[in-house]
Formats: C-alpha cells, structure tokens, sequence
DNA sequence: GCTACACCTTCCCATCATTGGAAGGTCAAG
DNA sequence: CTTGACCTTCCAATGATGGGAAGGTGTAGC
C-alpha cells in the first residue's frame, strides 16, 4: 500500500503520515525498490489510532505516550486511566474558559442596542477593563 | 514613555508590542533621538484595549476591527454588536467541542479498572473506533 | 515505444501568536 | 568610566497543518 492509500484508509493526510514519520511519532515504513514508502495493515491501524488520539484533543506528543502504552502489553491499566483523567480536566479546564470568554462577551453585548446609533459600551468596556485572565 | 513601562502598565509584553507594531494592529509611536520607541498614554489605553480583547478570545485580526470600530465615533453599534455575538457563538462552538471530547474520554476511562493489571480497553477503543470529528 | 496523467519523493514556506536569544547601542547611577 | 538595566533589530523556535515547487515513478492508452 502507498501513502495516498493508507492516507485514506486511515483517515490521516499524507502530509501528516510523513510528518509523522518524521518527528518519530511513528516508525518508518518499508520502502520499494523506487523509494515509494510502502504500508501494510499495521501501519494503519496505528495511523488510525493516532488520528482517533488527536481527534480527543490529545497533543502529539501525548498521542505518542498513549501510543507506546498501546504497544506495551504489560502496562498497568492505571497509567492509561490517570493519563485519560488528566487529559479530561484540561479539555473541562479549556472549554470552561472559553464558556466564561463567552459569557462575558454576551453580557457586554447584551448591554449594546445594535443599532444604526453609535452608542454600544461593549468597546468602551473592552477599553476601560484594567485585567482579564489569558487562557484557552 | 519608554517600551517597558508601557509594557508594565498594559499588560502587554515589549515583545508584543513591537510586534503589534510590525504587523500594524497598532501604529508606530514616537521615537527619541536615540531611536527608543516613546509612549503616551493614549498608547497604553490602545494596548489595554487590544490585551482585553486578545482575552476574550478574539484574533489579532477581530482585534483590529474592533480597533476600528473603536476609533470610529461614528459607527454603528449594529457592527459592533454583530461581531461580538458572532465570537460567542463560535467561543460556545469550541467549548461544547472541547467538552464532547471531555466526555467520550471521561466515558472510556469510567471502563478502565485503573490499577496494576494491563487490562484497560481505552486503548483499544482509542485504536478501534473508526471516526471522529475534527474541531475545537 | 511514447505520451499523458496520477502518484510519489524531498525541500521550503506559510500560518497564528508568542517567546527566546544574540549582537550591539543607550542611559543613569555609582 | 564602568556596570547594569534597558533599548534596538534580526533570526529562530514552538505545534500542527497546509500549500506548492521540482523532479522521479508507475500505469494506461495509443
């Protein structure tokens, strides 16, 4: 199989198959007698494992950690659980910033006429407050 | 003025601030014969505006429109106020994004003993799904 | 065999926002 | 006059991905 077939079997590009391949977030493939890098079953289901990770919000280098715990028959089953919880608080932590990044834009919009008048205290507020926290 | 104390009284790093300059979110201040960049208090007002707005989540690029939109006594409040609610509904979009990936993993991990055995099917769940949805 | 076309290779660049550092000039205090 | 804190510009890196150029390969049709 070439690239642009274990691309669409797995669902990842082949710009981020080589990718990859490259940071050794995956092994490198065989290669035919031209060059071409040739993947079998394996390799895309690895593929498809790093592509669900990444889809869960994991970062790479993560999915990489996640991914050597899959390899490893041995692993305790705690160590994949504590990474799993670990990951969930962040994604809670982020997506509540970005809750309350929302609820407060929505307040000072709330407080806005939308009209054809210029008056709208959403900017003189933006202006005028002194600290906002940076996150998400 | 020099970089620093504007730096120190917006919140903003001297970093940013050159580099606000360069891409011309904000406008090149002064300069002393020396050649050092010289703020006013206008500046730092600006630069407040631009880290509050940068807080609530908005790019560099909305940043700047509601840069404009400040700087425009004459604006409608409509423009405004259209911005504003578009950026919360796409701030919910990522939030709710973030958090549905927070439960699909918080539901794989509930099935994973999280002790010393290697049984844990997260992994195996992580490697057998076959699509997920790419956001947040 | 030749041509066209789809695919592959490597390499470089861009994004977005921010940080870090190097090399060198300036300012104020001691 | 030295020291140290500050400033200047320039270059590079981050994380993950996309875009594209320049050139090689594989296959189908003629």
């Amino acid at each position: 199989m070439n690239i642009g077939q274990a691309a669409e079997a797995s669902g990842v590009s082949a710009k981020m198959i080589r990718y990859y391949e490259e940071i050794a977030l995956i092994p490198p493939p065989a290669r035919s007698q031209s060059g071409y890098r040739v993947y079998g079953e394996d390799d895309v289901h690895t593929l498809r494992f790093v592509r669900r990770a990444r889809s869960l919000g994991f970062s790479i280098e993560e999915t990489g950690a996640l991914l050597a715990l899959w390899r490893d028959r041995s692993r305790a089953s705690a160590d994949v659980k504590a990474m799993a919880l670990k990951h969930v608080a962040e994604l809670e932590e982020k997506a509540a910033a970005l809750k309350a990044m929302a609820k407060t834009l929505r307040h000072l919009a709330s407080h806005c006429h939308g009209d054809g008048r210029p008056d709208c205290p959403i900017l003189d507020e933006i202006g005028s407050q002194g600290s906002a926290q940076q996150s998400a």
